[in-house]
DNA sequence: GACTAAAAACATGTAGAACATAAGTATTTT
DNA sequence: AAAATACTTATGTTCTACATGTTTTTAGTC
C-alpha cells in the first residue's frame, strides 16, 4: 500500500511525553479545583505521580510558565497565577510568519471591531482624546508628507481603541499593526485626490463630538467602504 | 526601610536562562531572515551558541512548539512552521483563571465583534445557513424548556459567527463560548414575558433575508441593548 | 546495474545524577 | 528578644547515558 504524497493525512509530530504532560497538568488544575494563588506539589513528586523524569516535567512547566499559568520561585516552589491572555498570541504576531489566509482572516477580525466600536466610543470618550483627535485631523490637512499621513491615519484608529479604555483590544490593536502596515500603505495610496469621496477622519471627529452611535457606524462604514467592497 | 504589602513593584520573577533562549530564538529567527519550512541547527548548536546547555535549549524550544512555531522530528532537525495564531489563548482560556476585569474586557470585544458581523453575513450567507437559523427560531417559539432556550441562543450566535466563514473568528468564539454561558444565562433571565420588547432572533433573521448590513447593525444593536446599557 | 534488505549513523526524546543558587527555617550568639 | 549564623530545601542548570525512530549507507540478491 502506496502511501500518497502530500496526503491531508500526514504523520501526525509525534506525540511527545512532554506534551501529555503539560496536558495533564492543565486538566489536573482544574479537576483538583485549583485556583488563582494555590501552589502546586514539587517537581519530583509532579513527575513521579505522572510517572515521567523531571526534565519531561520542567519543559511542561516551562511552557505554562511562558503563558503566565503558574509562577516559579526557588525554594518556595510553584504558584497559580492570572495568566496573560494574549502572551502567546503577542510572540506569534511578533515573529511574523503567519500566512496569507490567516492575515486576510485577522484583518476582517479588525474591521468588525472597529466596526463595533462605536458604542463604547461615546460612553467613554473624553476631553483629553477629542483634543488629540483634533491634533491628528489637523496635521493630517496640513502636511503634504505621504510617510506622515500613514503614520496619522494610523495613530488617529489607535486613539479610538485607546478611548474604548479596553486593555485587552488596545493591546490586541498595538500588535495588529505593524503586521497591517502594509495594508495602510495601499489605503494610503488609493486615497490620493481623485478618487470617491469618501468620509473622512474629520468626518468621524464630528460624529464624536455631536453625532451619537448610530450616526457613528454608518460612517464608519463609509470610511472601510474600500475594505468592504474587497470582501468576497 | 518597610516594603508595602501588595505593592505595585513585586519582585519580578526571576527572569531564567530558558526565558533568554526562547526570547533570543525568536529574534533569531527574524533577524535570520528565516522563513517556514526552514531547518534549524541542532539542538547542541544551538546550545553552545548561546552558551547554554541543552536542557535550557529544549525547554526554549518547547515552548515554541507548544506555539505551533516549530516542528521537530526525530532524526530530521527542526523545522520552522505557521504558528496557530490562537493556540495559546485556547489553553489559557480553558482553565478559566482569567480575573473579572478581563472576563469583562473579552466580554466587550465579543459585543464589538457581534456588531461588525454585519458586513460579513450578507456577503457570505447561503440557503444553507438560512435554514439552520430558522430551524433555531422555529424552535425558539415552540419549546418552553428554559435550558433548551440559552442552547438555542448559543447556537444563534454561533451561526452567525460561522456564516462569516472566517476560521480564525469562529474558533475565538468558540473558546469564549463556554466563558460566557453564565452571561447567557443571565440574558434568559432578563428575556421574561413582560420585559420591554426587544429585537428577537426573528427579527434578525428576517433582516437577513430580506434587509441589508445597515438595517442588521440598528437591529442587533437593539438585540445587545441591555448589554450597552451596563457600559460604564 | 537495479532493486531490496540489513546495518550503521544520527538527532531528538527521556531518564537520572549532580551541583549551584536563592529563599525560607532553625540555631546560636549577643 | 533581636541579630547573626548555619542549615535545609526546591528550583535552576549542567552533564552523561541511553532509547527511539529516521535517514543514509552498505551489503546482498537477482
Amino acid at each position: 500500500m502506496s502511501k500518497t504524497a502530500g496526503s491531508p493525512l500526514n504523520p501526525i509530530s509525534s506525540i511527545t511525553m512532554t506534551d501529555q504532560a503539560e496536558q495533564r497538568l492543565r486538566e489536573y488544575f482544574i479537576s483538583q479545583g485549583y485556583k488563582i494563588g494555590d501552589a502546586l506539589p514539587k517537581e519530583i513528586e509532579l513527575a513521579s505521580e505522572l510517572g515521567v523524569s523531571r526534565s519531561v516535567i520542567r519543559e511542561a512547566l516551562s511552557r505554562l510558565r511562558m503563558l503566565g499559568m503558574i509562577d516559579v520561585r526557588k525554594r518556595r516552589g510553584t504558584i497559580l497565577t492570572e495568566p496573560d491572555v494574549l502572551s502567546g498570541m503577542e510572540r506569534i504576531l511578533e515573529l511574523n510568519f503567519l500566512g496569507k489566509e490567516t492575515l486576510k482572516r485577522l484583518f476582517e477580525v479588525r474591521l468588525m471591531l472597529e466596526m463595533g466600536l462605536g458604542e463604547f466610543l461615546f460612553n467613554r470618550i473624553d476631553d483629553q482624546h477629542l483634543q488629540k483627535l483634533d491634533g491628528i485631523v489637523k496635521e493630517e490637512e496640513l502636511t503634504g508628507d505621504k510617510a506622515r499621513l500613514i503614520q496619522l491615519d494610523i495613530t488617529f484608529h489607535a486613539t479610538l481603541y485607546e478611548i474604548t479604555g479596553n486593555p485587552v483590544l488596545i493591546r490586541f490593536q498595538e500588535m495588529l499593526q505593524p503586521i497591517f502596515q502594509y495594508v495602510l500603505d495601499y489605503r494610503a495610496e488609493i486615497h490620493q485626490p481623485g478618487t470617491a469621496p469618501e468620509v473622512t477622519h474629520q468626518d468621524l471627529l464630528d460624529i464624536l463630538k455631536n453625532g451619537n452611535a448610530a450616526s457613528f457606524r454608518e460612517a464608519m462604514k463609509n470610511h472601510f467602504e474600500h475594505h468592504f467592497q474587497l470582501i468576497t
